[in-house]
This record gives C-alpha cells, sequence and structure tokens, in this order.
DNA sequence: GCGCAGCCTGCAAACGTTTTCTGATATCGT
DNA sequence: ACGATATCAGAAAACGTTTGCAGGCTGCGC
C-alpha cells in the first residue's frame, strides 16, 4: 500500500457513476420529463407554479442536460472547430483567444486542431467534422491550402449543415466566407509611406511561395512601385520563410553583396526584427541608414530598439465578425463573402 | 437578386441534410446494425468474409460514426478540456501545441477554454464538464485557484470519471494529479549560479501574491541565499505583475533609489527583458554592471542583445506526460500524484 | 442419428433528450 | 347550462449507436 502514497486512482466503482437526469428532475418536481424540458428549454407554455417547481429541482438537484443526448436528438452539437497553422506564433494564439471568447458568447465551444504547417492533416480532420456534428469549421491559415482536392469534402460538410469560414485568408471563391486582414492595401500603403518619406529603393522580403497572404502582401509592394513609376529590382525581392533567423540572414547577405536600398518591407515582425538586428550588427543606424517596417503587430516589437514600425492587427475585430457570422448562419441568415479588417500602421522609430 | 453576389447562404434545406448511418452501411452490406458495428469496433468475433462486405460498404458510404449516439450510448465522450490562464502568452500557447498534439496522439478532441486570468469563471466552467461528459479537464494556470470553495465540485467530478489534471501549479493535496515544471529549485539553482559567479547581492522581481509558481520561486530564492548565509533584503524583492513594462519599472525606480544589487533574478523573461531594457537605457553594462536571468524561455529572448539566460521550459515534454497519463487513466490506472519537468538553465549573454 | 459445443449474427433494449400528438381541465360566450 | 376554445401537461416516438441475449448453423463425438 506504499504506493498509494503517492498516486491517485481518481476512477470510482462505475456503479457510482450516477448522474442526475431530466427524468429524476421530472419525479422530484411531480411533472413528466416533457414538462421539465420545456420549461428549460424556456418555452413559456408552461404554467408559472409548475416552472417554478422544475426550477427549484433542477437547482437541487444541480442537474445538467446531457449533451450529446441533446446533441443526437438535434442532430447537431455545439462545437465549432477552429484549425489553425501553428497555435505558438502570437499571430495565431491572438486570433484563437478572440475567438474563443466571441464564440463563448454566443455559446459555441471551440474544439482546437493545430496544422503544425501541416496542410495534408487538413482532410483528416475535415473528415471528423461529420463525425463530431459540427456546428462549424474555423480555418486559421496563411499556409496555401489544396482547395482544389478539399473543394468535395468542404460542399459535403456544408450541405449537412456545418459553416465552414475562414480567417485571414481569402477562400470566397470556394464558396468558403472569409474574415481577412487587409493586405494589398496595407503592404501598398506602407511601401508608399517609405516612398513619400524618401526611401526608396525598398527591399521586400517576405515568404512569397506557399503563402497565400504573403503572395497578397507582395503584391501590395508591387502596386505601390507600379504607382510610383519605379521598376521592380529582383535582387531586391528576398523570398524566404518566416522565421528571425531568416530575416537576419537575408539581410546579412543583402549588405554583403552591397545591394542598394533604403528601406525594407518585411511580410512579417519576426523577418523584419532579424533583418533589423542584422542591420544594427553591421553598425547600420535604424531608420536613418535603413528604415524597416513589419507586418503583424506582435508585442516584441513594441519593446525593442528601435521600436519596430509595422502593419498591427485586429484580432478582436476578427473575432467579433466570427461571431457575427454565426450569430447569423444559426439564423439561417446570409453572410458577406468576404469581410476585410483593416490592419493599422503603427508608426514607431524604425520608419 | 443582387446581393447574392457577395453574400453565401451555406444552409442547405432540413431535409437535405441526410448524413449515412450505420443502418445505410448495413444495408448495403447485408447485414445487421449490430455486425457494422462489431467490425468497426474491431472486435474480431466477427466472419472475415462478413467483415469485408462491411468495410467496403463503409468505405462506399464514407461513413462516419455519429460522435453523439456513442457518447450517449457509453455514457462518454473523447473530449478534453483544457483550461488555461492567457492563451496568448507564449508559455500557454506553447503548452496548449504539446497538449492538443499528444491527447490527438490517444484520439481525445481538445476542448479550449481560455480563462483570462478571471478565477471566477473556473466555477462555471467546471460545471459545464458535466454537461459535456468530459473525458477529463486539464487547468494550465498559474494564477492561485480558490480551491477551497472549488473542491467539492472537483470531487463530484472526479467520481463521475472525469479525470483532472494541473499543470503547471501543484495541486495534489486536493487530489489533482499534477505535471510541473521545476520551480523552487531551478530558481535556486539560477540564484545559486548568480551567487557562484560573485554577483550578490541578487535583486528578486516576480509577480509573487497571486501567482502559485511565483511563490514557488521566491522560495528558490530564499532557499539559496538562506544557503549561502546571506540575509534577505526587502527592498531587493519587488513583487509586481508578469508584463514587460512592470519590469522596466521596477528596475527604473531601483536604479533612482540607487539600490545596491548586481544581479537580478527575474520570475518571467517579461520581466527580465523589461528590466535589461531599463538598465541599457540608463548606460548600464549587462552583465558586467548587472546580470539578468528570466524565467520561461521565451523565442524574443534568444534575439535581445544581450541575450537573455534564463530557466527554459520544456512544453513537449509536460504534454507527453499528459498524454501518458490519460493513456493510464482511461486503462483504470494510477497516476502519480505529482510529475516533474526539469528546466534548463540557459545560460546566454545577460548572466 | 442425435446431442452438444462453438462460431457467427440478428433482435431488441438502452443511453437522455426533445417534440409531436393527444387528452384533460378550465374558461368563455351564448 | 352546454359546447367551443384555450391552456397546460403527459405519453410515446425518435435521434444512432452499442451490447446482452438468444438463436441458427456447422461440425464433432458418441
Amino acid at each position: 500500500m506504499r504506493q498509494a502514497l503517492d498516486t491517485i486512482a481518481p476512477r470510482p466503482a462505475d456503479r457510482e457513476r450516477q448522474v442526475t437526469t431530466v427524468v429524476d428532475v421530472a419525479r422530484r418536481a411531480g411533472v413528466s420529463a416533457a414538462t421539465v424540458s420545456r420549461v428549460l428549454a424556456g418555452r413559456n407554455v408552461v404554467a408559472a407554479a409548475t416552472r417554478e417547481r422544475v426550477l427549484e429541482a433542477v437547482r437541487a438537484l444541480q442537474f445538467q442536460p446531457n449533451a450529446f443526448a441533446q446533441g443526437l436528438r438535434s442532430g447537431r452539437g455545439q462545437a465549432v472547430a477552429l484549425l489553425v497553422s501553428d497555435i505558438e506564433q502570437t499571430v495565431y494564439s491572438a486570433l484563437t483567444k478572440h475567438v474563443q471568447a466571441a464564440l463563448e458568447e454566443i455559446g459555441l465551444d471551440l474544439l482546437l486542431f493545430n496544422l503544425g504547417h501541416r496542410q495534408d492533416r487538413l482532410r483528416g480532420l475535415l473528415e471528423r467534422a461529420t463525425a463530431l456534428r459540427l456546428r462549424g469549421i474555423v480555418i486559421a491559415s496563411n499556409d496555401v491550402i489544396p482547395m482544389r482536392e478539399l473543394k468535395p469534402l468542404v460542399s459535403a460538410l456544408q450541405r449537412q449543415g456545418v459553416s465552414i469560414l475562414s480567417i485571414g485568408q481569402r477562400l470566397d471563391r470556394y464558396g468558403i466566407p472569409s474574415v481577412v486582414h487587409e493586405e494589398t492595401a496595407a503592404a501598398a500603403r506602407a511601401a508608399q509611406y517609405l516612398l513619400d518619406t524618401g526611401r526608396a529603393p525598398i527591399a521586400y522580403l517576405s515568404r512569397i511561395r506557399n503563402s497565400a497572404t504573403g503572395q497578397e502582401r507582395y503584391r501590395g509592394y508591387l502596386a505601390a512601385l507600379k504607382g510610383a513609376g519605379i521598376d521592380v529590382d529582383p535582387a531586391l525581392v528576398w523570398d524566404c520563410s518566416y522565421r528571425y533567423a531568416a530575416g537576419y540572414e537575408a539581410m546579412s547577405r543583402a549588405l554583403d553583396r552591397r545591394l542598394a536600398f533604403r528601406s525594407l518591407l518585411a511580410a512579417s515582425d519576426e523577418l523584419a526584427l532579424g533583418a533589423m538586428a542584422a542591420a544594427l550588427d553591421r553598425g547600420l543606424k535604424v531608420p536613418d541608414d535603413v528604415a524597416i517596417i513589419g507586418f503583424g503587430g506582435i508585442a516584441w516589437g513594441e519593446h525593442v530598439r528601435p521600436a519596430l514600425t509595422t502593419l498591427g492587427a485586429d484580432p478582436k475585430a476578427i473575432g467579433e465578425h466570427v461571431r457575427d457570422m454565426f450569430r447569423n448562419l444559426l439564423d439561417g441568415g446570409d453572410v458577406p463573402r468576404q469581410t476585410v479588417v483593416k490592419r493599422p500602421l503603427l508608426l514607431r522609430q524604425s520608419a
């Protein structure tokens, strides 16, 4: 019995597992199960006196209706799955926080799945949705999604009444309503700001190939240059990952090659900070020698010296839109194909 | 009809909502529903030929068993709730990532709830657990939990067969198996390191009052000083929040008051970085004038100059322990009251 | 040739709700 | 005072799965 001291066996005997049901409540209140259900559903077809007795019994027995029975009977649960690229990145954790809060407001639970940038996991996860009788699925991913092959599955789910939403990436041409941050316009605005402050030539640093948002931001950069009548210098466009180290390395290499540029637009704050560190390490002054603008508005950028100028995010607004859309969808209403959330240009010290 | 162009109405007519059930599969395979169930449950009491026919039908119809029906029948679902202080903090998002992955390995879904440091939300969330027929609840919070008043509720849940685990905070004296990082010992180790390198006096910066881990870390600091025969100087113990700004402010004030100390042990990386920034702003050299050690191992600390020496975390190990414990619990086995995960002392530049 | 064991499969009940249908009582108008 | 109507509450079916029980069939030993 010594082991009992440092282990815990929380599983009780099976007979103990009794949980109060609607019939227990009914018996105590002297009514039928149907009546209890009606009271709890808030139908006002129940006489006030009866309702009181029922509510009293519910309180006394601490009755909690079995969600599985409800879900089985109604054919639908109260859960929404959130599929996220990488919860560890602050963009996604901030998003998750606000989406969770917003869904909680309308009584929905959040089932979290972390894709870990593995797009092949998507199919399996979407297939689970049917079994789980989900209310909806929210996809939050910047990675390019193989919608071509996923489309039939998505349509089948939608036919089953599962509301599918995309956050951060436009998927509306596949029939998926999307809530996105401003990307192209935001990047263009940032580039324009650099042009206006006489910072041309502007280098561009981003994950472009496999990132949907990366591509959109890149278009904004191109548009701004084109608007100013400037030709894009391919040597100043650096396609890499989104990580800090990649930014550091790209900037180092550019300086080694003595490329001529007076500013940098980076498609993520991590990249921007990495690049900034490299520039500072080589004795350059930021923003005097090279101005830098990032993307995302992470906390770290606010505290670093010089503080990072960046296109911020608004996860709260996104969460609220998601909530409103679900509210609409549950009422059988329509929902906009696309909702765009503004990105504030947070002017700090680096540009 | 113009509106149809930019809105989407994904809800189909109700009659369309048909989803294949076990009877559909049974009919197609020419067997009874019971047999289908047996095949899917992996019971080998079914003849090989029959099993093949059933599996063929399952594939053809893309059958997915209704999780609600299963949950209702078996009295228990496949979901675990993760209650987190603040998913936006990297500590928690890293934890969440690994816990999710670990649970997925054993076929459990993760229901995420963000406490937002509001302990009053705990009760309501725990009450929901009964309705949701959860497999388990994982509490990941540094905040002090009012276990005194929650204990009856927790016991009731455990009696219902809900496995409750705590991450990061020892709750085993309330019958909740806990997986924790080394705190007291880690703080003592860090303080000892500072002593060994001749960095006394050591200032201590933390959220102490309302943080369970804050208290444990503080005990480590005290123990190390006591071990070295040094009296604690109350003026060098600064109790504040865990945020960057608090660290900056605390250090600024200490320098204004010309307090004498040659190093700082901070109970979070954010605090440490804030304090370091304040020191650098006043022209002090880190680590020469003041050495700094943080707690947590966040990414930012690795990139800042000087790079932050810190007690790291091991969320992966924690996730794996949680997985193993659930595996055990689902088999009706015992589980250790307490599991301690080591913190590596990541020696970088700041100390 | 008969009984018996063993293998496989079907029947039906059960999980806990919600909802439709129906019936009982009270209320009202004439 | 009688029938019509409104109001409330119960009985029972249904949601889709799992499982105990029973039964049919095959093969075997006697």
